[in-house]
DNA sequence: GAAGGGGATGTAAGCGGTGTCAATGCCGGA
DNA sequence: TCCGGCATTGACACCGCTTACATCCCCTTC
């Protein structure tokens, strides 16, 4: 593996000067350079990062941290793209105009994972931390060592750089177009699981508008996590009570999926007994029979403008933190008891 | 940002002892270790990954390298869950149990992300290329100056550890299937993107087990791009043909559900008048209707053995490499003509 | 009581780059 | 001819941590 020393010899010049041709600077003769060049190419020398961080004290990488979720981790492969898999995507696609790389770690919350992270932190220039993948003490403790963003967290205010999405008024938009454009009453709810921020929000802000609708109720099931199965297994449970629901809102698309399919299952019409609708419109949604009503998130972005803030904190941004909320949207399709669209979305 | 000299300092002792307390050293005497951890705690030191990496020489990270598939890259947002995705959190899941981290970076083939890679080089010890990432001459150039291992390579050997899954394999079991099994003759295929070594293995495999049927032809619709829009396009293509198949296999399932819509939205029965059929085993085809019949594929096993192969060079294994090819699966489920299975997979 | 031994700790030399400051060489102008 | 100034290049300290080797101290052992 050659060396900046090694390139040097070969050369005949000293390490300084192919330090200055590596890092393109222009006081260098160009016939110097091209010699120097040539050597590299020959050689195949890549700098070594880690000498290279530790003198300039940059490490050209940052690190983003979220929660894997579920047990069984066949989950991942059955159900679907994950939120922080677009996330990454979009960081990685801002990431791609610069040459800081980024480096991942995943981990269910609790000690062992946040001492993971503590390490991890050493290893990079700034930090993303997608959910709650950081008790609120942590993520100050790790915010006084190096630039911390944080990607959809619970609201509570922790003094840093925070990007969300309006949850509560995706569920809000959602709660109105049930019971407003439909006159649904009798509404159910399917929540995810206790430690998703997403998920806490979205049941409060539905159950907190319906409740503004005169006459209207919510049936809230809790426990789901997040997953088509524990759609199907909350379906179950409202079956069993002794009025259905005419409209079942879900924390995300899997359950809804779910919720859908097994309502199906029992010979339940969708959405003509009862309606079923979402949260994120995820691709699947798209496919199932009748498409799903759901609310979008623009995810994407979340992830492209935590990464550009977390850039910018960096390079030495010290203006204060600040918490960006990011709009949701409701998208319309059948399972609410819409009448189909002409066009093909 | 404190460093071993504090910590040496504040504990009055040399940075030799903090670094065999922070390495877990048994040659420290107890109420020395305590005192120095004390401090470590106090000062919440972290030591600087780049200056370890540069002492022992071993950085614990590994690479993990991608195509970014597709000029729209809200693609990956509509699409699901993308191969790479499910490597990825496999792999991870792999370094959880080590103090390994992964580093990521996708792009679209070509010179710039080459020489992206090779930067990245200098920042591992290690790395995982996924598909045809690299030219077989670049990926044997980066073999020579650290561990590789890739996964889902084309098929020409190149000398390096590789990771597949049979793709001919599960193409020959499809296309025995739908010949034998329910005697269609006039078969279509519907090919994906030909830089993606698993699309070209399985029109050749699918076209030569078809053709090995006497009577049989297959009608195979190049150019797809492995989204359900492609297989849209190519559904509207082959609507267009004097003689329609009887059976539509498709090189991935996002494709083989959009060809079942556009086929659906054109007024034809599926299965009753043309099957259809995908490969990848990924969620959304559970979902449609009727459920995709597919062939699986062990992609999380993929990543995880890619990562421990890859982890046992980096610890100085030295057998000759090795191509190791897991097995696919026939998933029969309804959109092939079967009838509908009892229980809900 | 001196030598020997072993555990605990300190000293200091790298690891491979970067960047500052000094040195060198060459130029034109006085 | 001599000198200042600019363009290049070199020498070397330093970044923070690890580790081989040296040192020191306290016991045992004969």
């Amino acid at each position: 593996m050659p060396t900046v020393y090694d390139v040097a010899r070969l050369a005949g010049v000293s390490t300084a000067t192919v330090s200055r041709v590596m890092r393109g600077s222009d006081l260098v003769r160009p016939v110097t350079r091209d010699r120097v060049l040539a050597v590299i190419e020959e050689v195949g020398f890549v700098p070594d990062a880690s000498a290279q961080g530790l003198s300039r004290r940059r490490k050209e990488i940052i690190g983003l941290v979220g929660l894997e979720r579920g047990v069984n981790e066949t989950d991942i492969e059955r159900d679907g793209l994950l939120f922080v898999d677009v996330v990454v995507h979009a960081v990685e696609a801002v990431l791609r105009g610069t040459d800081t790389s980024l480096l991942l770690s995943f981990g269910p919350s609790g000690e062992p994972f946040a001492s993971r992270i503590r390490a991890l932190s050493g290893k990079v220039d700034g930090l993303l931390v997608v959910e709650d993948a950081l008790a609120p003490a942590q993520l100050r403790a790790l915010a006084r060592r190096l630039p911390v963003v944080s990607i959809a967290a619970s609201p509570g205010d922790t003094g840093l750089d925070v990007l969300r999405v309006d949850n509560p008024g995706g569920m809000r938009a959602m709660a109105g177009h049930l019971t407003s454009d439909h006159g649904y009453r009798r509404l159910g709810f399917v929540g995810g699981p206790s430690d998703a921020p997403d998920a806490v929000e979205r049941v409060a802000a539905f159950s907190a508008a319906v409740h503004r609708v005169p006459g209207a109720t919510v049936d809230v099931v809790p426990g789901g996590d997040f997953s088509e199965a524990s759609g199907r297994t909350a379906a179950r449970v409202l079956l069993g009570r002794e009025a259905i629901p005419e409209a079942v809102a879900c924390a995300n698309d899997q359950m809804a999926i779910g919720v859908m399919r097994e309502l199906q299952r029992s010979g339940i019409a969708v959405p003509a007994d009862v309606a079923v609708t979402g949260f994120d419109n995820v691709f699947p949604g798209r496919v199932v029979e009748p498409p799903l009503t759901t609310v979008g998130q623009p995810v994407r972005e979340l992830g492209v403008r935590a990464a550009a803030r977390l850039l910018e904190r960096i390079e030495g941004n010290t203006e204060p933190p600040r918490a960006e909320t990011l709009p949701t949207e409701l998208v319309v399709r059948r399972s609410c008891g819409c009448p189909p669209a002409d066009e093909n979305p």
